[in-house]
DNA sequence: TTAATATAGTTGTAATTGCAACCATATTAA
DNA sequence: TTAATATGGTTGCAATTACAACTATATTAA
């Protein structure tokens, strides 16, 4: 009998419960800010010959973390960009010697990957590039409490359901 | 003379404009919104045995213009995701017959893309699923304030060089 | 102990992307 | 007119991605 009835309420569900248009205009605009941003940043970055973003977003948490480095999966969880294949760009910044896999002694399954010297200097080289991007197509153009303001909403909107 | 000086004053550009810690604060909250975002709705539409958000995007466009559908220019223009390789996007879906491309009076070089009554469907089949996900994961965690708050500092921040 | 299940990471493969080169037509300038 | 340049779109190809299947180790439960 329930089994009976659950297609019904999936469809009902799935009738309800569709965004205000307000949301979507959020939603919308969080894409276009998004794209355009990450075009920016790309271009610049190959204007300077550097290598793409995700190679810094890796590069960058392994810098913070410093010490014994970061396991694959923690890797995973810091990024910014999108995480799948890690592994294999991994390999790439491995085979640049930019970061370097070490056996992992609590687990056998997995490794522990460090930045190298090479990989920090590839760090310094793009920061400039990058962050001058953020701030001329992102910075400039709010305020420092707007940049707060909007950092609110998104950290609302991210949802964060700390169950962690 | 002016040749000799350049290199130093781009240097000098690259060490200044660095963002802010708070304009770092929203950009990094941004993506993450944005990726878990696209996440959740990518892992909607295949639960659902839906096709990818790309198809929507542009689907959605020609559905809105109707009428003698857009150049492909124009679908680039509006879109939502990332532009490149349409050409071959607008091949999926012809072969889908989602859409058709027909030639273009106005200049020969171009063809003209409108939607089918097949991709019709498929707008009408999408939109729940996507709809829902957009407000379980991102409506219901603003206010409607809050998302109008949203969109017009995401509007300040695409800066709309109103040069067009 | 063993079996069952979960987790970390790798790999095969097909599909998709990014890029650059290219073709065809438009537009501009002479 | 012609030549030069710009624009719209396609294509070849190598690199990257997504996805699923897989290996290996950990963890849990009996």
């Amino acid at each position: 009998m329930w089994l009976q009835l659950q297609p019904l309420a999936v469809n009902l569900l799935l009738m309800k419960n569709l965004p205000e248009k307000t949301t979507i205009q959020a939603w919308v605009l969080l894409h276009r800010v998004h794209r355009k941003l990450l075009e920016q940043v790309g271009l610049s970055l190959k204007n300077n010959d550097l290598p793409p973003l995700d190679w810094y977003d890796v590069l960058l948490e392994l810098h913070r973390e410093g010490g014994e480095g970061l396991r694959q999966y923690e890797i995973g969880e810091r990024v910014l960009l999108n995480k799948h294949n890690l592994s294999r760009l991994i390999d790439r910044l491995e085979k640049q010697q930019l970061v370097r896999r070490n056996a992992c002694e609590e687990d056998g399954r997995g490794n522990r990957i460090k930045i190298t010297k090479e990989g920090k200097e590839v760090l310094r080289r793009v920061w400039p590039v990058y962050g001058q991007t953020i701030q001329k197509e992102f910075g400039e153009k709010l305020s420092q409490n707007e940049c707060s303001e909007l950092s609110s909403l998104l950290e609302k909107a991210l949802g964060d359901d700390k169950s962690a």
